[in-house]
DNA sequence: TCAAAAACATGATGCGCGTCATATTTTTTT
DNA sequence: AAAAAAATATGACGCGCATCATGTTTTTGA
């Protein structure tokens, strides 16, 4: 057992969590029958910090949606360094377009920032009840939409930008779309490294370091990894677009 | 009249052109008889070089197909620099998504590239053709998967890799995806200054020309804007993942 | 709780590439 | 075909950030 999941449990989602689901906007919207019919084909995945969901390059075999955590997306070039391109929320989907194609492969790795729980089908059923639902298949096309706008936002801010300008961008956006409110400010709800940090943004650790520790002494922030929090939002976004 | 289309025409599309169609993967899916009633929703645009076909900002009302000619995607910054996502070509669709929602807005400028054709339907219509035809759906999911790797794939490159190798990585896409055969080696079939280069690669133009002018030295490509010819795809493909 | 491993911090040095400047060549427009 | 506008070319200079090195603090896991 090299380096596959150490310990990943697979439970069938039996009974009741019907509401649990409801703030799942893919599933909100299916008809009370359709979703009783999905509940069957979904089922729940635990995962760990050093499991791996998937790998860049093996097969697509399911379409994912996070349930609790944080999942990082992460490519890796043939040197060893890697890009971390996106942060999954619960709720968000995974993997609801690759597997679209026969013999597709993963374009990216997916892994648990922490402790994760996946809800999974495959992708048949996932196909089929695209088939049946065409309001679903158009949240979808809504969900990717999404995505390629902030993947193209995104491309544009790292041609364009300063590391300390990207590296404020992403504080802005993690804080606007994932921050809860705090005493001090809005805190970020994920642990969250200067590593980390670098690998969003294309650069090194050590500048993303030496931002950070200036955005700390111009009281833009506060904190490390375990409890990081945004003090001045609006000084990050002038930065930013500065 | 100061910058918006200098000419623009419009005609419906009667009669014939069914096969003119046909090569065209969404419209391929369709039965006979749904494909008549779209043809009866999509109307051809022509547009030249210096219009602009909606800008960034400007609500989405259309859903676009490439017809002819290659059509930019350019997202430029508060202080006028710009970066173009992407080159659309001919079969390419576009807004297929942000069109989705209520009140959404492009989020970039799609300008011609030189003399195009292009297809279009409103939202409405679009959607009604995605609820009818759930095939179109999933094809419409696949084509956004592409793109989304595409975007995150060239994220990737952005981040973690020299301007010599995304200006590299770029000329293979490009060669491999759209490029025709030619006795010297592959031609690149738009017109593509230095200048388009940096800015889809995140660099300057300065930059562009100088790293241009090495790979000529060194037989990897040939030509400037006018017929850019990739005499060394291999060597290329070398650099852009060294 | 204690040791090991990560994460954070800070300095020195050098290269990649942005910036500005100026000139020539090619393409477009009238 | 001539004039105007773009595109290509090349040099000089300096800043941003990668790299390497070394030390301290925090977090993790047995």
């Amino acid at each position: 057992m090299s380096k596959r999941p150490s310990r990943s449990s697979s439970n069938r989602l039996s009974s009741s969590p019907t509401d649990e689901l409801n703030h799942i906007p893919l599933l909100k919207i299916l008809s009370n029958a359709d979703r009783q019919r999905v509940l069957q084909d979904l089922t729940e995945q635990h995962y760990t910090k050093r499991d791996v969901i998937f790998r860049e390059g093996d097969p697509t075999e399911y379409f994912h949606i996070v349930k609790e955590g944080t999942v990082k997306c992460v490519k890796s070039s043939p040197e060893g360094k890697e890009c971390t391109l996106k942060m999954l929320m619960p709720g968000d989907l995974f993997c609801c377009d690759a597997a679209a194609f026969e013999g597709a492969r993963h374009p990216g790795t997916a892994q648990p920032m922490g402790d994760v729980s996946i809800l999974r089908m495959n992708k048949k059923s996932y196909f089929d009840m695209l088939r049946r639902n065409p309001e679903a298949a158009i949240e979808v096309i809504k969900h990717l939409g999404n995505r390629l706008n902030e993947a193209q936002e995104k491309a544009k801010v790292m041609a364009l930008d300063r590391a300390d300008q990207r590296l404020a961008s992403l504080l802005v956006d993690l804080a606007t779309k994932n921050g809860v409110k705090d005493p001090q400010g809005i805190k970020l709800p994920m642990r969250l490294t200067r590593q980390d940090m670098a690998n969003m943004v294309g650069t090194t650790t050590e500048t993303a370091i030496r931002i950070m520790s200036r955005f700390t002494r111009e009281r833009l922030v506060s904190g490390t990894a375990t409890r990081l929090i945004i003090r001045n939002l609006a000084g990050l976004k002038a930065l930013a677009s500065a």
